[in-house]
DNA sequence: GAGTAGATCCTCT
DNA sequence: GAGGATCTACTCA
């Protein structure tokens, strides 16, 4: 398993990377307790042109500053008060692109998982959708801007990866009032996968 | 099984 | 002061 490099980020194509960033594997690790698991969902946000996105039309502000840094780390925030939402920062300085992990099939640190989660056994709403995924991995917004090369917390590949016709592309989830980007296919998924988030799960 | 409403608090205007 | 890149439970068919 090798950690994904800065150039695996910083390219120009958020499309592509969230692509494939799809059978990469998301690791954490907090005292001494590792949690990872398989990324199944994701859901791209291009920058300054799409109106989904915190940093749509150029909006710069202290929460979406870390969009705006060199690709190759998280983007973590709140999300009506209860939900935190798991980013990762692409592109380079200046280009506010990300890339939100929507769902995750778990692999080690299960039991962390279930601890976290306040759950006693497996099932497939542990890491299923974004709020459930930070949750699940215990990721807080307090490791907003935290390195994806880092040792707490870094996206590795284990050489798996899903062919392209097991990968779905389908609008975004909960942008309704984006308008017209709220129909733009920039959310990928694994087909059949029952993490998959959102429903119905076609 | 599907659709809808409520929870809940940080961030920006 | 208002609204949001969501989740869950409860209602009704």
């Amino acid at each position: 398993m090798k950690k994904l490099p800065l150039s695996f980020y910083q390219r120009p194509d958020v499309i592509q990377i969230a692509k494939d960033l799809l059978g990469k594997i998301l690791v954490t690790k907090w005292k001494g307790q590792i949690s990872s698991g398989r990324i199944i969902e994701t859901e791209a946000y291009a920058g300054a042109t799409d109106n989904a996105s915190h940093a749509s039309g150029g909006r710069r502000t202290q929460r979406n500053e870390i969009m705006y840094a060199d690709g190759g780390v998280a983007y973590v925030y709140l999300c009506y008060g209860i939900h935190h939402l798991f980013n990762v920062v692409t592109n380079i300085k200046e280009n506010p692109h990300a890339v939100l992990i929507r769902a995750l099939e778990p692999m080690k640190g299960i039991e962390t998982m279930l601890e976290r989660t306040g759950k006693e056994k497996l099932d497939f709403t542990l890491t299923k959708g974004p709020g459930n995924v930070s949750k699940a991995l215990g990721i807080f917004t307090k490791h907003s801007g935290s390195s994806l090369l880092g040792k707490e917390i870094f996206i590795a590949g284990d050489g798996f990866s899903y062919s392209a016709n097991e990968i779905i592309a389908s609008p975004r989830i909960g942008v309704e009032y984006a308008g017209k980007d709220a129909k733009l296919p920039f959310r990928f998924y694994v087909k059949g996968n029952p993490f998959v988030s959102g429903r119905p799960n076609k």
